[in-house]
DNA sequence: AGTAAACTTAACCACATGGTTAAGTGTTCC
DNA sequence: GGAACACTTAACCATGTGGTTAAGTTTACT
């Protein structure tokens, strides 16, 4: 019930949306309305709670009432987790090394 | 039918199952036949044959058939990709910036 | 009080996901 | 040729996802 699958599952999956991306990108640049975030995009104020409610899941979102209002600011935090993973195979995938990591795969690397 | 999502968001969809996550894990370290794949978790190999072509439809791995193996490997571009983007947020989360984002985001940041 | 704004919840829908078992298909080995 | 291996496909299932509309609820305004 409480989608218990661990924190960096939910936070990449909060950001395989593009919607959910653009929501990111837009607060970004400051703190927004619900209504705010549905704004330009043709979509239904639920679908937002939605996508506020999986991003809120993964940390990536803090929100609170003010009034009538909900005031929704990125927290981001849960990003650089989900940095630090990508970044333990930055070597396989840097450019400059490459060639060093096909080379490594090649001659120590393959276990069977 | 051609599941035409964005390659990003094909990418953190691909990451965001701890399965898919230890496969890529597991092939940093050297290709790896689907059995070596299926090999100590206990899943099925069809199970594992599902998580390969989201994979693959990703393009983070790569894999060709030699006599009846198959050989997979981590292609692990699009993973550039992926780190690019949140790169674009780093600003926010980095530990030094953390207080100037707060700050700019409260004077100037509040897009209404 | 009464209306309007800004969510919020509920109910529903089509389709994707992640898993299963059972039954193929193509290769390799004896 | 025939058995064994390593997938591969098919069929099915439970749940999750992303969207909808319709009907609340709370707060603000006049």
């Amino acid at each position: 019930m409480v989608k218990c699958s661990d924190h960096l599952s939910q936070t990449f999956a909060a950001l395989a949306d593009p919607g959910r991306r653009q929501i990111v990108t837009r607060l970004a640049r400051g703190s927004a309305s619900v209504s705010d975030l549905a704004a330009g995009r043709g979509v239904s104020l639920p679908a937002i709670m939605k996508h506020l409610a999986a991003l809120e899941r993964a940390g990536l979102v803090r929100s609170e009432k003010a009034g009538r209002v909900r005031r929704c600011r990125l927290t981001a935090r849960p990003m650089r987790d989900a940095s630090a993973w990508l970044d333990k195979y930055r070597a396989l995938w840097d450019a400059r090394l490459d060639r060093l990591a096909e080379h490594l795969r090649q001659t120590k690397g393959d276990a069977r």
